[in-house]
DNA sequence: TATAAATATGAACATATAATCATATATTAC
DNA sequence: GTAATATATGATTATATGTTCATATTTATA
C-alpha cells in the first residue's frame, strides 16, 4: 500500500509534458470505473436504465437479497450515478447520469459483438 | 459470496421483456471497467496512450516499482487492451484497445470539467 | 560460459470489498 | 399509539486485490 513518491514533473517547459493527472481527477475517475465493475451493480444499472424501479423490483428481477441492493444503491447513489423518488415507503430508483449510461451500453455492445 | 438463484426470464413473450445480460458479457464488461478502476492502472494507461513506453520507463515516469508496473501491465496484457515489442532486453509496451481508450479519455474529461 | 540489464513471476501481507444477517428507521393505515 | 410494509444500516465474514520482496527468466555482450 505504500509506494515510492516522486517529485512533481515541473511545469513550464510544455515540450514533451503530457497531461499529469491530478489526485481528484484520478479518484472521479477511477470511482466511476469502479461503479461499473462489478457484476451486480452492471445488473442494477442495466436494469433501471430504461424505467425507474423500486428497491425490491430490483431485488426480485434480479435474485438478489433487498439488503445487497440497497447496499449497492447506495454506492451508486453516493457517486451521483442513479436518483430517487419516495412514494410512500417505495424508493423508486432510476438513472441519473447519461455520460455512465452511454459508457455502459457502449461496453455492452462492444463486448456482445464478441 | 453466495446469493439467490433465480428463474431465467422466459423468453418467448417479447413484451416487457428487456435484454438481459449474459454471464459471459457480464465477465466481459465487468473486467473491462475493473481495469479502468485503479489508480496505478489508469496512470499507466494514460500514459502509454500517446507512445509506447518500457517498463522501467513507467515505473520511473510514474514513480511505482518495477514490479508493480509489470504486475499490472501483465492484468492489461490479459485484456488486450495493451500490446508489447521486444527490443532485446526491454519490452515497449503501447495501446491496443481503442475503444477502452476513447472510453477513458471521455471520463477524464468528464471528470475534469468537474 | 559468465555477467549485466530488463522484465516477469510467486509468495506473503495488508487492505478493500461484496454478501449476509440482524436490526433500525421511516411511512402509511388502522 | 400499534401494526404492517419498504427500505436503510451496522457488523461480520469470506474473498479479491494491490503492493512489496525475493528471485527467476530472458536477452545481449564480453
Amino acid at each position: 500500500m505504500m509506494e515510492e513518491e516522486k517529485k512533481h514533473a515541473s511545469l513550464g517547459d510544455s515540450k514533451d509534458e503530457y497531461d499529469e493527472l491530478d489526485e481528484e481527477t484520478l479518484f472521479i475517475v477511477s470511482q466511476t470505473f469502479k461503479a461499473l465493475s462489478e457484476p451486480t451493480r452492471i445488473r442494477i444499472l442495466h436494469l433501471i436504465s430504461d424505467k425507474e424501479f423500486s428497491v425490491n423490483d430490483i431485488a426480485e428481477h434480479l435474485g438478489l437479497l433487498q439488503s445487497t441492493v440497497s447496499h449497492q444503491l447506495r454506492f451508486l447513489k453516493n457517486l451521483r450515478l442513479v436518483k430517487y423518488r419516495r412514494e410512500g415507503t417505495t424508493m423508486y430508483y432510476s438513472m441519473d447520469d447519461n455520460h455512465v449510461l452511454d459508457i455502459l451500453n457502449q461496453t455492452i455492445n462492444h463486448a456482445r459483438h464478441h
